[in-house]
DNA sequence: ACAGGATCCTGGGGGC
DNA sequence: TGCCCCCAGGATCCTG
């Protein structure tokens, strides 16, 4: 679930209260995450001081005084608190990392899609990113970068904003709300959208993301901060989650399919299919077989 | 190369 | 109440 506002949140809320602290006991959970965790780095860190807290993409990084990195990624649901240790261990908890204050870092993941991995040294970590082919975080991404990036592929534009390695840190709720902004159809081909819509929608991301940083993120279900606080974006929702719902710019009701396997919210009037230049292509209704509500006929 | 679908997990909600 | 299906802030395989 946590995209890159959830994730700097989370960073911004660790970061006084992991910096200078030095680790101790770790303890680890029956169940493997994702297989990155390996059992042995465990016991590297005892003794070793954070020196830094940053983020990449949706990568909480954790710098170490003996260069090494320990790097998080929260998946769907996973959290990462600073709590102290006398506070209930809830389920799921899948790493507690003591620290030198009666605290703990614990790392909690319902659905275990997150991932825990510690680098020797920042090299290491540098070539994990180049061999995902991550791509660059949108406030850094230049408007030629972007234009070429859209022309190289025949993907629609959801689904090179939820590519990592086109743009680091999107996910779906902000590529919706994304294109909203930029007033783009989520099925428009990206090589057909134009100059001037490609520089709308990459201002649009980096408009959208800032703002959800300033609320803290969005909670629909688990997303909380490293405090444990819920973020407020989601009450400023324009499209996602707004199925039939009307339209805060027309009133023309929301629409949901599907789109790059992910459920896709616009409004068909503000979003429309046919700017000049820029053409739509597939799109299938989100019903299923059980009667789900079509959006798109309200 | 490329795009879509299945898959990894667990839990919540709705329909019957 | 219970069962079954669908859904979910992600990413990675596999397939055609």
């Amino acid at each position: 679930m946590p995209e890159l506002p959830e994730v700097e949140t989370v960073v911004r809320d660790l970061r006084p209260r992991l910096v200078g602290r030095r680790m101790g006991s770790v303890i680890c959970g029956p169940k493997p995450l994702r297989r990155r965790w390996q059992r042995a780095w465990g016991r590297q860190l005892p003794g070793r001081r954070v020196v830094s807290a940053a983020r990449r993409g949706k990568w909480i990084l954790l710098g170490l005084d003996d260069g090494a990195v320990l790097a998080f990624h929260l998946g769907m649901t996973g959290r990462l608190q600073v709590q102290p240790r006398s506070t209930p261990l809830p389920r799921h908890t899948h790493l507690r990392i003591g620290l030198d204050n009666d605290h703990e870092l614990r790392f909690r993941d319902i659905r275990r899609f997150g991932a825990a991995v510690r680098f020797a040294h920042a090299d290491e970590l540098e070539a994990f990113f180049r061999t995902a082919r991550l791509g660059p975080e949108p406030f850094d991404l230049t408007a030629a970068d972007w234009r070429q990036r859209l022309a190289r592929t025949r993907r629609c534009v959801k689904a090179v904003l939820l590519d990592q390695r086109m743009v680091a840190g999107v996910g779906n709720i902000y590529a919706d709300e994304a294109l909203f902004e930029a007033r783009l159809h989520p099925a428009c081909r990206a090589r057909d959208v134009s100059a001037a819509a490609a520089e709308r929608l990459r201002r649009a991301v980096v408009t959208v993301l800032r703002r959800a940083i300033d609320r803290r993120g969005s909670s629909i279900r688990d997303y909380v901060g490293g405090l444990g606080q819920p973020g407020a974006y989601q009450d400023e929702f324009r499209v996602y989650g707004r199925v039939g719902q009307p339209c805060l710019r027309c009133r023309a009701p929301i629409a949901r399919i599907r789109l790059a396997g992910r459920s896709t919210h616009f409004c068909p009037r503000c979003q429309p299919a046919g700017h000049p230049g820029e053409v739509p292509t597939h799109h299938r209704p989100m019903a299923r077989r059980r009667g789900v509500k079509s959006a798109t006929v309200g």
